[in-house]
DNA sequence: ACCCATGTTCAGCT
DNA sequence: TAGCTGAACATGGG
């Protein structure tokens, strides 16, 4: 799960705020108050009377509301009103504070600051694109779907060095395209417009779409050789 | 049916 | 010590 979809977890949870916790799988959140969520890249952050609570889904994670799984443990249960939340294979973390999160990085984020990832961006000339647009402490929220859609977007080559990358211009095309995301996500029509991600074809010259692991976070890239250069 | 993938952390090695 | 690798976790979709 990418930054934009951990937004629309909080709009989705936004209805529960300011309620009480009837019933849990866990204890200590019976009786509890959901104050508010919110979200830090891949992050999910719930703030309830009794403590804070960050949630990260990894690959597999998912939430749902009003619609439990058949047959799955979740890993929290949390029932308020007539409305049950389920959070399924994620990893769940208390934490003391928030204080420690930079929302200056957070590429959602009202607070997200272009010239600080332009300035992080250039002390790394001889990192991959690949690389950064994947590093958190750069680009918070962003993962392999939003990569490898921004590296098509910009015909850049994952490989290349970000002393060959228009800097400016892939900060402001990352924070476009999670804009963007969030808006084809929110309207079920995220897949069906990627234009590269596991595509088979280049859409623009019809080519074999390359699909190789990159990079020092060895992730895969999906790219055209011919249009997306080095 | 099998294979893959929207991710991160950590142990253990060089 | 820094940096790398593999393992672990866990699951729906093509």
């Amino acid at each position: 799960m990418e930054g934009p979809s951990l937004v629309i977890a909080t709009e989705e949870l936004r209805p529960f705020e300011g309620k009480k916790v009837v019933a849990s799988n866990r204890e200590d959140f019976v009786g509890s108050r959901f104050l508010h969520s919110e979200s830090w890249g891949k992050h999910l952050i719930l703030h309830f009377s009794h403590g804070i609570y960050r949630i990260h889904f990894l690959m597999f994670g998912s939430y749902r509301i009003d619609d439990p799984r058949e047959n799955r443990v979740p890993k929290l249960l949390i029932r308020i009103g007539k409305s049950e939340i389920n959070f399924y294979s994620c990893a769940i973390k208390e934490l003391s504070s928030t204080s420690d999160y930079d929302w200056t990085v957070d590429t959602m984020s009202a607070e997200f600051s272009s010239s600080k990832a332009v300035r992080k961006l250039k002390a790394r000339p001889e990192a991959m694109v690949c690389d950064v647009l994947m590093d958190q402490e750069i680009f918070a929220g962003v993962g392999n779907i939003i990569k490898n859609e921004v590296l098509f977007l910009m015909r850049l080559h994952p490989k290349a060095k970000m002393a060959d990358v228009p800097v400016s211009r892939l900060v402001s095309t990352t924070v476009k395209y999670c804009r963007q995301f969030y808006d084809w996500k929110k309207a079920y029509v995220l897949k069906r417009n990627w234009k590269i991600m596991r595509k088979k074809k280049c859409p623009v010259c019809g080519g074999r779409v390359t699909k190789a692991v990159t990079g020092k976070l060895k992730r895969v890239s999906h790219y055209c050789s011919r249009c997306q250069e080095y």
